[in-house]
DNA sequence: CCACGCTCCTGCGCGC
DNA sequence: TGCGCGCAGGAGCGTG
């Protein structure tokens, strides 16, 4: 499942292969995303050339000068620079094709997006009312007291809303709560700041590491599939049920916050 | 505004 | 070894 790391990771892999590269055509095998792709992408992209790749969140934005391609990698998408020849296999796409290689998106789970807008992403409905970037500096504690306040809801799942923070996902959501000491389940509203300010830092480290882990396997060229991958041996609690805490030694509990796996260690958290 | 649960989908792990 | 069941999960959206 792509976190905020693989997308970032995927977004400098590709960059270098397509930035400032004219679109030849491209290829719709199979239309069937979390909304269909518009039948009229190809001719909205064909002969467009991308000027820079941003990433908002977990969305990468293709920009042209006519538009901008919104692209969500779900659960199971990944993107991979490919020899335009290359036979497609199962669950291949989309092709954007830029001369001799190809941009080759897969989505076996069919929970990703590729949406063509003309407006200024940034106001677009799915861009317009995210939270702020997770390594920026307009996350910390003062925003996530604002965000929290009052909020009985338990603070994993508050901080996996990509309306008051983007980017946290559920295995990093896990590990960010591990490494400030803070319960999962505990009320949201009630943390006070220096925890909250804990709680910043352990997100910025949990993420900031990922990245970097991704950044120096990085090969000839990038991919964002499955599990973090590379970062998977740094995990302390996600899927660790009944193993030792790392810190105390206590067993890892799992338990269930919002229908998501919540891993957490009863002792070192409060 | 807030809390919560449903939904999409397939690969994989597990139990028998 | 093979089969079938159920889980996993991002995030938009509907409901109360």
């Amino acid at each position: 499942m792509p976190e905020l790391p693989e997308v970032e990771t995927a977004r400098r892999g590709i960059a270098p292969h397509i930035k400032g590269k004219t679109v030849s055509s491209v290829i719709v095998r199979d239309r069937r995303l979390r909304w269909p792709v518009s039948p009229k992408l190809a001719s909205d992209l064909t002969g467009q050339r991308i000027s820079d790749i941003d990433r908002r969140g977990k969305y990468l934005l293709f920009n042209t000068k006519r538009g901008t391609l919104l692209l969500h990698l779900g659960m199971s998408g990944s993107l991979r620079i490919v020899p335009k020849t290359r036979p497609p296999e199962k669950h291949d796409h989309v092709d954007i094709v830029f001369g001799c290689k190809a941009l080759r998106y897969t989505d076996p789970r069919r929970f990703g997006s590729l949406l063509w807008t003309t407006r200024d992403p940034m106001r677009h409905r799915l861009i317009r009312d995210l939270g702020p970037e997770p390594l920026s500096d307009v996350f910390d504690a003062v925003h996530l007291q604002a965000a929290f306040a009052k909020r009985k809801a338990p603070v994993k799942a508050l901080l996996m809303d990509s309306h008051i923070v983007v980017g946290v996902g559920n295995i990093y959501a896990n590990e960010a709560l591990f490494r400030a000491g803070i319960n999962p389940k505990r009320a949201a509203g009630r943390i006070a700041l220096p925890r909250l300010e804990k709680l910043v830092a352990s997100v910025r480290a949990v993420l900031g590491d990922a990245i970097a882990a991704g950044g120096t396997t990085l090969r000839d060229f990038l991919v964002a599939d499955g599990t973090p991958g590379y970062f998977q041996n740094k995990l302390d609690v996600y899927g660790r049920e009944d193993e030792d805490c790392v810190n105390c030694g206590a067993p890892v509990r799992a338990i269930v916050i919002g229908q998501r796996a919540t891993y957490y260690c009863p002792q070192c958290q409060r």
